[in-house]
DNA sequence: GATGAATGAGGCTTCATTCAT
DNA sequence: GATGAATGAAGCCTCATTCAT
């Protein structure tokens, strides 16, 4: 039976057809991005791609999520409880750095669904914020636990840390910062994030 | 002589035409955005838009050094020299929420030409950034120089400043908090911001 | 009574609106050829052009018909009842050298109104044409008189003059030879022509 | 193998896309024809023509070509070296009624290339008009040879029966002549030509 | 299942013409 | 009479999607 073999080359392509579409997406934006062009690059027929996918919209929304999933992994191991408070905010930076670095295609394909104007990808763009958030204020309650850091309101604290992490890894990039440069502000962000929080 | 009159004229409805262009972009995006329905909404014929702007890529650019403009005003007025720094941050984070909340259009399209992957609207909106940096690292030189903090890089300080304030007011509200809510802690956010600073 | 004056005025004003569009119709042809464009060589308001003009296709009628007038003088005087027919053909010749190459502008737009397909066009340069032809029969039944030639169909015989001088100019021009070039054959065209016709 | 089958398809649906399109430009213009008129008349989908043809233009151009050939053969079968050169001349004059006549749309469309303001067409139509004179030129050259006649330059011989040939159909045509009354002038006007080249 | 030829909706832009001043 | 701002019809072309093979 090679059904199991089947099922593993149609997931294969399906991966390969994301994979091509998320550098044309963050390449050209969704209504500029051309399913033809997505199709020629993972190496299969036009028609084909609507034997994996519903239609474009639905490409694009599967590609974010596969995104996300790959975001959140990203995240989810810098949060390992090693280490101190200081230096998991630190990993954390770092990651986003990173991502946004290593992983531009899929960072600028995330930033501009969530502050894109079509509704779909922002609702689901906001899935991963919320997970992203989520998995930080539980960092925050662990610290609060382990005694590092005295607060109440964990979610609103993880919002903090998100944004200035995320922002300003974003901004400091817009503006043209290279990677060495703003990882470089690892510790000092950190440790004003970290003052911030122990002082509110 | 109705040069005047018609000088007026010309400057409310290009105005018109700018408030509607902002509206459309904001609900639909660049691409999906139509200039027949924004010269409907504008109460004028098709073809009187590219009497007033060349294409509708310029008429896009336009519209956004607009929202620029006016935005600058309202940073700028709320960075104005009176009080402390605290309250002086506070009014910055609430001159942000207020922004987003009041002029949710300006500041949609404002993002997703930041995000979006447009180079040219790109390189526009990263010119309000800049501006905003700018403006806001005068803010910091003056508390030096006031003595409220000691610090050395005024720029990355006012980058810190701005990441914080905007992409919290961002992230609060595509998590769906209310304006309310938001604007309440401005005086959290800002202490935080000053601890920070005053740390690193 | 300044009425004199204002006709005179409108006379030339209607004068330089043909002149110009002569030059962009010639140009552009006669779609892409801009009303407003003419307006502004003509040195008047686009909206002015309707004042002398119906609208576009009957200006270009209008200076269609005043191309006609012209090239009809140059043709009158060149058949002038002077010399030989001999001379009277090489004069023709070479009024056609020099209208094409002199007069260029009108010669174009002459010979794509008579091959276009706008009926209305054609009518009007097929006009033009069979003036040609009825001078040029006048001329053969002339030189009968005269004896220089023995002919029944005056007609035929012009129309094969005719084509014979003006298509053999035109081709000319278009595979590029010079008009002094094509002006030297005059006496050989001439010559040729003249024993056709007493031959057949 | 359906190749074979659907490379005939394409070339048939090819064929008949020309064709109408060269209906529509002789009944039009270039500027005047519609794309989606010429598709509906091939009996395809408008956007199909795209896939034959680049752009308007280019399948303007595409047909200029296809007549070019066509008429060509033509000609050159009117010129087969069989018979007397009277005979042949006689060949060709009626060859260029017959094409007028029967292939009218292809005519017009070739002479308003030809006499159009459109250099990209005006150079097509002038290659044919090159090709045209070519073959007369071989024409004459071989009736040297035959001894025939005793001519030096063959092109400018040639130059005078193209013109004489096709300029007196097309005159003749404008000016209203059946097919039937300048078919009978075949006899004439060769004859004409004949002694004109015999004296020069 | 895979393909790609065919489709036609949709939109930006031009420009002849109108008409209020 | 002269003007030119305003208009909107008209058309080329792109591209997501379908479907026969």
């Amino acid at each position: 039976m090679p059904k199991v073999v089947d099922e593993q080359m149609r997931e294969a392509t399906r991966r390969r057809i994301i994979h091509e579409a998320a550098g044309e997406f963050a390449r050209l934006g969704f209504d500029q991005a051309n399913i033809n062009t997505i199709a020629e690059l993972a190496g299969i027929g036009k028609g084909t791609i609507y034997l994996y996918f519903e239609n474009k919209r639905e490409l694009f929304l599967a590609m974010l999520r596969s995104i996300s999933q790959s975001q959140m992994a990203s995240i989810r191991a810098a949060l390992a409880p090693d280490g101190t408070l200081q230096q998991r905010l630190e990993r954390l930076f770092r990651a986003f750095v990173h991502l946004a670095e290593q992983e531009s295609d899929s960072f600028n394909v995330y930033m501009s669904a969530l502050y894109g104007v079509n509704r779909a990808f922002q609702d689901e763009a906001t899935k991963l914020l919320r997970d992203y958030v989520a998995v930080i204020a539980l960092m925050v309650e662990e610290s609060q636990v382990r005694g590092e850091i005295t607060t109440q309101k964990s979610e609103t604290t993880a919002l903090m840390i998100l944004s200035l992490t995320e922002s300003y890894v974003l901004s400091a990039r817009v503006l043209g910062r290279s990677e060495q440069a703003i990882t470089q502000e690892a510790s000092i962000v950190a440790r004003m994030i970290l003052h911030g929080i122990r002082t509110s």
